[in-house]
DNA sequence: TTCCAACTCCCCAGAAATGGTGAGGCGCCG
DNA sequence: CGGCGCCTCACCATTTCTGGGGAGTTGGAA
C-alpha cells in the first residue's frame, strides 16, 4: 500500500480530475487513484434515497446492484455517521453495533469491500449529499498510517471528484431552488419544530387561513405533495435550520 | 503577494489549526495566515440564517459591525452566490449589477476590504452554511495568478478552519439519537419523499393500522409532538435520508 | 426459560389537515 | 403605470391523522 509521502497530489491527477469531460474521464480517474495510492477500491457516491444514486468507483458492480436492490443505503452505518458529522471519518469509529449494520459488513467484505476504510461527506447546494470512500484489507496499523499520510489528498480529491459530477450531472441541478418567501421560511420552521398549524398561526400572529396560504405555497415551491414533505424538502435543501 | 509555490502548506499551519483550542487559536491563526500569503484579509464566516453569527478573520471590526447592523447579509453577492454553488468563486464571476450590490461593494473597499476575492462555500451537516474567503487589492492578472496558486491550499485551510469552528462551538450538542427499528426508518423515509400513511402502508404491504403504531412509536422515541415532527428530527438526527 | 423489543392486526370517534374558490392591500421593478 | 410577488382574510366539504382501547407471533437477550 503506497501513499503520497504526505505530500499532495500535485501533479496529474487532480489535473485530470479537473480536465474530466465526460462521466467515463471520472472512473477511469478513480481507477488510476486506485492503483495509484495501491488500495482495494476508491468511490465516489452520490447519496439520495428517491432512487436516483449516481456513483462512481472500482467496487464490483456486483456489489454495487446488491446495495441498491437490498436497500443498504439505509442501515449503511458509512451513511449513517457521515450525514451527522462534517470531517472525514475512519470505518472504525463508526457504530457497528446493530444486528443489521454487522449483517451488512459481513455481506460487503464477502464482496470484496475492504474491512478497512475512510470516508469523506461532502455537501453541496440544496442538501445535496455525497461520499468519497477508500477502502482496503489491511491492519490497523497500517491503515492508520495510510490515512495520516493521505488524509489531506483524499480531502482534495473528493472536493474535485464532487466538483466534476456537480457539472458533468445535469439532471441534479436545474431544480431552480426556488427561495421561501420570509413568511414561508417562519410557517416551515414552527412546523418542523413540532407546532400544529394552530399554534404556528398564532405564533405568527395571523390567521390559520392565512397560514394554509403560505403552506400551500411552499408545497408548490417545494415540489411537495404535503405538508411533511414540503418540511423534509426544506429542511434537505437547508431552506430551514432547526 | 506571496504564494505556495503549488505546494499545499503541509508544514505548520494546519497543524496549528488541527491543534486549536479556543476560538482565539482560529483568529491567530487567520492572522498568521494573512501575512504569510501575504493578503489584505482572510476570514472565515459561518452563516446562519436564524441570525446566530460567527465569524474570525482580519476584517475591521468595525465593517463587521456595519455588515451585521445594515443587513448586508441578504444582499452581499458573495453569500448569494456562493449558497448557490459548490465549488469556490472568484468575486468577479458574481452578479454585482444591482443596485443594492454595488453599494454594498463600494461600502466594502471603503472599509479595507480588498477588491479581489476568493470565497469558499463549505456546508456541515444539519443545513450549517460556512464561508472562508481571502480578499485583497491588486489588479485582476496578479489575483489570476495568486488564486491558481493557492486554491488548493485555501481549500483544505477552509476545511480545517470549519472543522475547528464545529469542535469549538458548543452550539451542536450531540443529542442521543435514540435508533429506530428498520421498519420504523422505512415508514419516515417514505412519509419524508411525500407518500400520505395510506401510501405508506400500501408500499410496505402492511395494515394502515401496523403503520400507525411504527409512527408512534418513532415519534415517540424521537420526542416528537406530530408526524411532521417526527420526521423533521429524524432528517436531521441523519436517521433518515432524502 | 423468561422477558422484551419488534412486527403484525383490529375498532371507534374526535381532531386536524387539505382542496377548491375568492378577494383586498402593499411595495418593488421595469 | 401595470404587473408580480408577498401578506392578509374567509367558507365549505372531504380526506387524513391522531388518541384511546386490545391481542397475537417471533426471535434474540438476560
Amino acid at each position: 500500500m503506497g501513499s503520497a509521502e504526505g505530500i499532495p497530489v500535485t501533479g496529474g491527477f487532480l489535473e485530470q480530475l479537473e480536465l474530466a469531460e465526460r462521466r467515463e474521464d471520472l472512473q477511469s480517474v478513480a481507477e488510476a487513484l486506485r492503483d495509484r495510492f495501491k488500495v482495494d477500491h476508491l468511490v465516489y457516491h452520490w447519496v439520495s434515497a428517491n432512487g436516483e444514486q449516481y456513483g462512481c468507483g472500482t467496487y464490483d458492480p456486483v456489489w454495487v446492484e446488491r446495495y441498491l436492490e437490498k436497500g443498504y443505503l439505509r442501515i449503511d452505518p458509512v451513511i449513517q455517521g457521515c450525514f451527522q458529522r462534517f470531517h472525514p471519518v475512519d470505518w472504525k469509529r463508526l457504530d457497528w453495533s446493530s444486528k443489521a449494520a454487522r449483517a451488512f459488513q459481513w455481506d460487503a467484505i464477502a464482496h470484496g469491500v475492504g474491512n478497512q476504510g475512510y470516508s469523506i461527506p461532502i455537501r453541496g447546494p440544496n442538501g445535496q449529499f455525497a461520499l468519497f470512500t477508500v477502502n482496503h484489507s489491511c491492519d490497523d496499523e497500517a491503515w492508520a498510517e495510510f490515512t495520516a499520510l493521505t488524509r489531506r489528498d483524499m480531502i482534495l480529491i473528493a472536493h474535485y471528484f464532487n466538483q466534476k459530477a456537480l457539472e458533468l450531472e445535469p439532471g441534479r441541478r436545474p431544480e431552480p431552488a426556488q427561495p421561501l418567501s420570509p413568511r414561508e421560511i417562519e410557517a416551515m420552521t414552527l412546523l418542523a419544530v413540532g407546532y400544529s398549524r394552530a399554534q404556528v398561526a398564532e405564533t405568527l400572529s395571523i390567521s390559520e387561513h392565512t397560514l394554509r396560504v403560505y403552506i400551500e405555497s411552499a408545497r408548490f415551491k417545494l415540489g411537495a405533495m404535503n405538508t411533511t414533505h414540503a418540511v423534509a424538502r426544506a429542511l434537505s435543501r437547508g431552506l430551514i435550520v432547526v
